[in-house]
DNA sequence: CCATTGATTGTGCATTCTGCGCAATTTCCC
DNA sequence: GGGAAATTGCGCAGAATGCACAATCAATGG
């Protein structure tokens, strides 16, 4: 049965490698990553096909898409219907992603807006669909830390 | 001054095309987003070289590294020493991103963790930065949506 | 201790793609 | 209407790809 197959050291190198230069030929990155050519095709292609590389859509930048407002929107929830708000919100494009949280009841969701009244109008959407009770909107001021994974991919590749 | 170069109708094609088969050839791409070859190249490089790619990294998952738990961590900050915090954040490796919120002293932190354990010893780290007044993690237990930007890039990209 | 399986490597080759330049349009904006 | 910028078509030398095959190498289990 095929596991969830971990990404083991050899693929982290690989990976680190695609980090420096996302659009490397295979050659450039099999010298920079010490492996031969055939192994990386090989990695690439396993990188692809199992579930270790998520949706090429993460890479774009939604405030390059005209959307410079993000947002998060906690959300209590009547536990009956969740799948149903999740479907209802599913369908505004504006939001990104929605985690369910622990608490059973507590969602949040991600949105993105182009100004104020963008968001004020996303934010009366989300209150609006039938099971929601509560939101709280929280918008995001400031990357404090901007998105890495680094740091877990070096202690990924050192074995 | 540069202007933080939009998306246009055509990058946003593109990006579609790229979202479908990301390891594309360049003239694969051409063709599926009915362009010419000499389009996609300069795009693709004006897509890397200005700021509408984000990095890499993104399309890599923690589960598949190997950290299959995810938590927002709410905290609660002096503002004084907010720097402070977001330095300390930023060497802990299991942190993949801090968001500062309105409200001046929140801060949401995404964190990732092998385990229960490893997620309480994440939850402990960041509550002995100095700085730091008050946290309440939140496990995510279940993806309602998972990210996606499809809606809005087909929007943009149809003018 | 040895056999088997799977991953890695080196090599080779035909095909395809890339990275450029250049000239001709076309499009967009003032 | 005019001018700048973007797009397009074309070509070419060099590089990369995709694939096959055989040889190592490493880990596993009997």
């Amino acid at each position: 049965m095929p596991k969830p197959e971990r990404i083991d050291p050899t693929d982290a190198r690989l990976l680190l490698a695609l980090t420096e230069h996302p659009r490397a030929t295979t050659v450039a990155l099999a010298e920079q990553s010490g492996l031969s050519r055939n192994t990386v095709q090989a990695r690439l292609a396993s990188l692809d096909g199992g579930a270790k590389l998520r949706s090429f859509e993460r890479r774009v930048d939604p405030t390059a898409l005209g959307y410079p407002l993000t947002a998060f929107v906690t959300t209590q929830v009547t536990q009956r219907r969740l799948d149903q708000v999740a479907e209802a919100l599913a369908a505004v494009p504006e939001v990104l992603q929605v985690h369910g949280l622990s608490g059973e009841t507590d969602l949040l969701v991600h949105v993105v807006a182009t100004d104020a009244d963008d968001l004020y109008r996303v934010a009366g959407q989300i209150l609006g669909i039938p099971g929601v009770e509560r939101t709280n909107t929280a918008l995001v001021m400031r990357q404090l830390v901007d998105y890495r994974l680094t740091p877990l991919l070096r202690r990924a590749a050192e074995q």
